[in-house]
RNA sequence: GGGCGAUUGGCUCAGAUGGUUAGAGCGCUGCCUUCACACGGCAGAGGUCGGGGGUUCGAGUCCCUCAUCGCCCA
């Protein structure tokens, strides 16, 4: 059964095909199969933050040519799809989009609607209304996420898909936490963290950066206690002085060596602090000596745990001064804790303008500020420098303080093949730099919240040291709503009850466990059995530190094993301009659009074009490239259906030297594009596949044509009856078309299975990928030099003619070809085909003996009279 | 400051383990329309492979050095 449209066309056929695939369940996930026949993928799930990316478009069209692939080497594809809804882009959005923010103290409204349109000022509202606001935006955006990626042809089950905020994540979230917890792997610790003030919520090491930022050295002096000089210090934090500690400069420092062990006192509030050495102290920065405050900056922690010194906190968690001055101890100057009282409730700014007022009034201010450039910390989502504030925190061990533990997640990162291969590197320097363990709590509202509850002694105060827990078979639970095992609700809050723990999981602890949620740890034994171990992670290079190590991390802790065998590593997208696309600069480019204007195989195409690992731009010539590409697959499969027919010869029938020959090629092409997809070089891939299949329809189409239609039947031949020679190039076609059309599956679904459609039963996608030694069975012991000698000539012929400026089907009075006895040898086996595809009358060769190159004579006959 | 990657025709990129006149696509130029394809076809022009030095019979490919760009980390 044939049936190939009157004009084919790309139009319509991703509607077609998308909803057929959904029907069919073409890509739906068989759990019957074993553990050696399952390819299992752990995408990444995307962040449902209301706007797409073309980012998206390339990176998950690079996983699924893998999937694609691998379904047809006769795997079965484990490839669910998640999103992630987690944490602070949610809140923000939900925040600016309604108008609202979360107070936990505001009682459950079940009938509150947001206001219309957002008001001035942010309506506070309950924690359970905030989460039912984050719930009902991201509904929307993942349906919107679900159509772009079903357009786009990704061959996922949808059946399987998951939330990281949704119960089965939440449970095996809580479950790992609590495992954790029982190991010593979680823990709680008092200590200072890096704080967004704006956020008000305590960051990980993995999610800052540095950001060179405008400050000014301040020259302050210190006072000389016993008849010492005084001290003079550079410091881009004076407001900070009331925290001072302590001094510190070099031990080799001989400015200061004598002063180590001294004491001096602190400008405006006389407190008396040592003088200490150490070897982080810079010499070349500012005069060489600094104050160490509690905290000024990451080396003031350093400082501060390594000369055991004591605290002097003056940061609130909103950023300002708090009221309280900090314990000086004695022999603070009298008026101390007037000033102090001045600078209490002023922002770090004001606190800072202020306090230079103060010291250069007491004469204690050296010099002017001189303004500098320098680095500070920021959250990579933040937009105000990050504090340190002293705070209590859940911690997950992850090497950073155990040599061990490090040694261990280093190998793992050995063992780990990566795609490219460079990008093992920044995964190791991350793991060896790690200063501390994993910060993994929030004081945010939407996420998976600690399944922890704290006894509240007679005295109201609650004890951390001895967390309730829920056995498991109750999780999820939500501690701010539901009751420890023993209690009652009633004792909430009060002395000789509980209190709940109020923090949510860092988005990176829920969502470092795709592996375990889409296997099904713990929910569905039997399906984690088939599929953990995963085979890919795919992701991109900026979340190697975050995503991928932490994965590394839980799987490890879980079960001793990396959670995958292999890591494909994405490249940034770049605008058209090679700039990196972000939301500042304004230069990101919808999906959608490119999709409207050139068609999902098109849009696949370019994307397949960004080589792995490697930044890519987005090309509308590309797109252009890979819809014509896209439209000759269907041109060239009318025509070959055209001589093809309802019934193709076996392959057997292919006896012409040409046709063997070019099936020969065909078996290398296959075994390039094998190759390279064995090496996870899907682009390598495509380009076997297109080099072949433009010669194919330049060349091979072009010299079998005549002998396809039946130009050599004899005379007298009935409707149905066929010389060999035609029956070959019916057999050799329909192969070359079979296998061709399945190898540029992965890459044009659409176009593909629109052609697979006119001719073949079930799904290409689901057919077996191409099989290369089948094919050199069918081109036997052929001359490999027939079909390139053929082409050879042939493309001489059309040089020719395109010289003479005639027209292709010019007529060619004579040719002669001077060759070594192999290629005159290979060309006399296709005489016929290239006299007919040149429009040849005469086609001489002459064996040179030699091997020097081939030359082609070309004598066209005289144009028609006009 | 450290690390990684890049630097090949106007543009975007290929060029394992060094080996005949350095490849492709886009763009450009010219030509060609009823017989798969004008949402097309064919052909052509265009490069001292970032600079310098070295190893070698021979280097875009290996080594050193410098420069520029991008990313990551301090």
């Amino acid at each position: 059964m044939v049936a190939v449209p009157e004009k084919p066309s790309l139009d319509g056929l991703e509607e077609k095909w998308s909803e057929r695939w959904e029907s069919e369940g073409t890509y739906a996930f068989d759990r019957s199969r074993g553990r050696g026949e399952i390819y299992s993928i752990d995408t990444p799930p995307p962040t449902v933050s209301g706007s797409l990316h073309i980012g998206h478009v390339l990176s998950y069209t690079h996983t699924d040519t893998v999937a694609r692939y691998r379904r047809m080497r006769g795997a079965e594809v484990f490839y669910p799809m998640g999103w992630d809804d987690n944490g602070l882009p949610t809140e923000r959005r939900v925040q600016n989009y309604f108008g609202v923010r979360c107070d936990p103290s505001v009682a459950y409204d079940p009938a509150f609607e947001p206001p219309p349109e957002p008001g001035s000022r942010a309506e506070p509202v309950s924690r359970r209304n905030f989460v039912e606001l984050c719930e009902r935006l991201v509904a929307d955006d993942e349906r919107k996420f679900e159509d772009l990626w079903r357009r786009l042809g990704l061959s996922v089950d949808w059946s399987l898909t998951y939330t990281t905020v949704g119960e089965v994540a939440q449970r095996v979230s809580q479950r790992a936490f609590l495992r954790m917890l029982a190991r010593g792997e979680a823990y709680q610790a008092e200590a200072p963290t890096l704080w967004d003030v704006d956020f008000r919520t305590a960051v990980a090491q993995a999610e800052l950066e540095d950001r060179e930022r405008p400050g000014a050295y301040h020259g302050v002096r210190f006072h000389g206690t016993e008849g010492a000089p005084d001290i003079v210090i550079e410091t881009t934090r004076p407001e900070l002085i009331p925290a001072c500690v302590a001094l510190v400069a070099h031990p080799d420092d001989d400015r200061y060596r004598a002063r180590f062990g001294g004491t001096v006192r602190t400008p405006l509030f006389g407190v008396p602090v040592p003088v200490l050495s150490h070897h982080l102290a810079d010499p070349e920065k500012g005069s060489g000596i600094a104050m160490i405050c509690t905290f000024g900056d990451t080396t003031d922690v350093v400082w501060w745990r390594e000369l055991q010194l004591p605290s002097r906190n003056v940061m609130g968690n909103d950023g300002r001064l708090i009221a309280q001055p900090p314990a000086w101890d004695d022999g603070a100057a009298p008026d101390a804790p007037a000033r102090y009282s001045e600078l209490a409730g002023l922002t770090a700014k004001q606190a800072q303008a202020r306090i230079v007022e103060m010291l250069r009034e007491a004469g204690d201010l050296v010099g002017d500020p001189k303004p500098i450039t320098h680095p500070v910390k920021f959250y990579e989502k933040g937009d105000r420098p990050l504090e340190i504030v002293t705070t209590r925190q859940w911690y997950f061990r992850n090497g950073g303080h155990d040599p061990a533990l490090r040694a261990a997640l280093v190998g793992h990162g050995r063992d780990l093949r990566w795609h490219p291969e460079h990008m093992r590197v920044r995964y190791e320097h991350w793991v060896e730099g790690l200063a501390g363990d994993w910060l993994v709590s929030r004081q945010r509202f939407f996420g998976v919240p600690f399944p922890v509850w704290y006894p509240v002694g007679d005295d109201g105060e609650p004890d951390h040291d001895s967390p309730l827990v829920p056995p498991e078979g109750r999780l999820p639970v939500d501690p701010s709503v539901d009751v420890p095992d023993g209690y009652t609700e009633a004792q909430r809050g009060r002395p000789g009850g509980f209190v709940g723990d109020p923090d949510i999981m860092d988005t990176w602890a829920t969502s470092s466990l795709t592996p375990e949620i889409v296997c099904g740890w713990e929910e569905d034994p039997d399906l984690f059995a088939r599929t953990f171990p995963m085979d890919l992670r795919p992701q991109g290079q900026d979340i190697i530190r975050t995503w991928l190590f932490s994965s590394v991390v839980r799987a490890h802790l879980e079960f001793g094993r990396l959670p995958w065998s292999h890591a494909a590593i994405s490249g940034f997208v770049l605008d058209p301009d090679r700039k990196k696309m972000s939301k500042s600069k304004g230069n990101v480019v919808v999906p959608v659009e490119p999709l409207e204007r050139f068609g999902a195989d098109a849009v696949r195409y370019w994307a397949a074009m960004g080589r792995p690992g490697t930044d890519t731009a987005v090309d509308e010539g590309q797109m252009k490239v890979g819809r014509r590409l896209a439209i000759k697959v269907l041109n060239a499969s009318k025509f070959a259906l055209g001589v093809i027919g309802a019934d193709a010869p076996p392959p057997e029938a292919a006896i012409a030297p040409l046709d063997r020959s070019m099936l020969g090629a065909l078996a290398e092409a296959v075994d390039g594009a094998t190759a390279a997809f064995e090496a996870y070089d899907y682009t390598r891939a495509l380009e076997h596949a297109e080099r072949f299949f433009w010669g194919f329809c330049d060349d091979y189409v072009e010299l079998v044509k005549a002998r396809a239609y039946g130009r050599d039947a004899p005379a007298g031949a009935g409707a149905g009856e066929e010389t060999a020679e035609t029956a070959s190039a019916r057999a050799a076609l329909a192969v070359a078309l079979s296998t061709l059309l399945r190898l540029f599956a992965p890459f044009l679904p659409y176009v593909t299975e629109e052609v697979w459609s006119w001719w073949r039963d079930g799904s290409v996608h689901r057919s077996a990928w191409p099989d290369a030694p089948e094919l050199r069975a069918a081109a036997g012991d052929a001359d490999p030099l027939v079909y390139p000698v053929a082409a050879e000539v042939l493309g001489a012929v059309r040089k020719a003619k395109s010289d003479a400026q005639r027209g292709m089907r010019a007529e060619v009075e004579r040719v002669a070809v001077t060759a070594g006895a192999g290629p005159v040898a290979a060309l006399e086996a296709a005489l016929a085909d290239v006299r007919d595809a040149g429009r040849i009358a005469a086609l001489e060769t002459v064996a040179s003996g030699g091997a020097e190159e081939m030359t082609v004579h070309v004598e066209l006959a005289e144009p028609p009279a006009p």
